[in-house]
DNA sequence: CCCGATTAAGTCGTGCACAACTTAATCGGA
DNA sequence: TCCGATTAAGTTGTGCACGACTTAATCGGG
């Protein structure tokens, strides 16, 4: 490591951030043939992973999951219902509360995304030893500038 | 690591792909005060560094650099343009090209800027062995994803 | 019991990000 | 030389992402 990389650089190339910026869009970029196919955008495809797990799931939890305001899952929700995927319905016991459901649609979309996580895996060519390095470094960052 | 992370699990804590979503807008969000300061955004601060690097870029070196489209920059350098940091013009050998380059507030908001990357490395957190391990990672997890 | 504070969801405005397309200039082989 | 192909930048439309704000429901201390 050069000593441009342990302070003040503004060489775009140094950049851990950069770095972090591009290879997200990338990745997301090689979802997007194989999300096409689904009907999903790739921030869809991840609420969907949340309601594949659980069902009924209120949209605060959804936002705690994903770590997005409900500014941003308002709208992406109403897409996902409009596209026959969700339903939302306010809870009984608490009306300022909107829990997001599958409906038979979204449920049955499970078995076609299956495929999804593999071919991806593939694409990212990653060691598991290399992936789980990664996924320990990115919680870190997310949890340090989170924590700031 | 268990059998989860290996194969097609649709657990959204096991993918590395919502690991790298999930970093990559926490630390841009770390970004956003101290852009704020600056008047500028995130992509603005990339398309910036590049010129602090190298002044008379065509736009397409820009999207070459920083991994986007001319339906992209051509936006954002326009608002760059109207907040008085950057100039643009045709280049007279090649009527097709734009060439952008700093204006003298461009030029000097470089000093302003350059406590940014070592704050941002403070947030961030990581020792300087996790910071390169990151990078270079990163960079593989791009390259093999562009180069599907 | 009531009212100020808190909480959940949503609206609005701005700025990316990208696909599909358009416009205009340059290139290059027949 | 000329014209079809390529290239550079920009436009348009859709969908995030987020800050600032609004609306409505619930909570909780006096």
């Amino acid at each position: 490591m050069d000593q441009a990389t342990t302070r003040g650089s503004l060489l775009l190339e140094d950049q851990l951030c950069f770095a972090l910026y591009a290879a997200s869009r990338s990745v997301t970029a090689g979802y997007r043939p194989l999300l096409d196919e689904l009907g999903l955008t790739y921030p869809q495809y991840l609420v969907m992973l949340v309601l594949w797990e659980r069902d009924q799931v209120p949209v605060r939890d959804l936002g705690a999951a994903l770590h997005l305001e409900s500014s941003t899952l308002s709208p992406l929700l109403k897409r996902l219902e409009a596209s026959g995927l969700i339903r939302r319905e306010r809870r009984a016991d608490d009306e300022r509360s909107v829990a997001v459901s599958l409906t038979q649609a979204g449920t049955d979309l499970r078995e076609k995304a299956r495929a999804i996580p593999s071919a991806i895996g593939e694409t990212m060519g990653l060691t598991p030893e290399q992936r789980a390095t990664a996924i320990h470094l990115l919680r870190l960052l997310t949890a340090n500038a989170a924590g700031n």
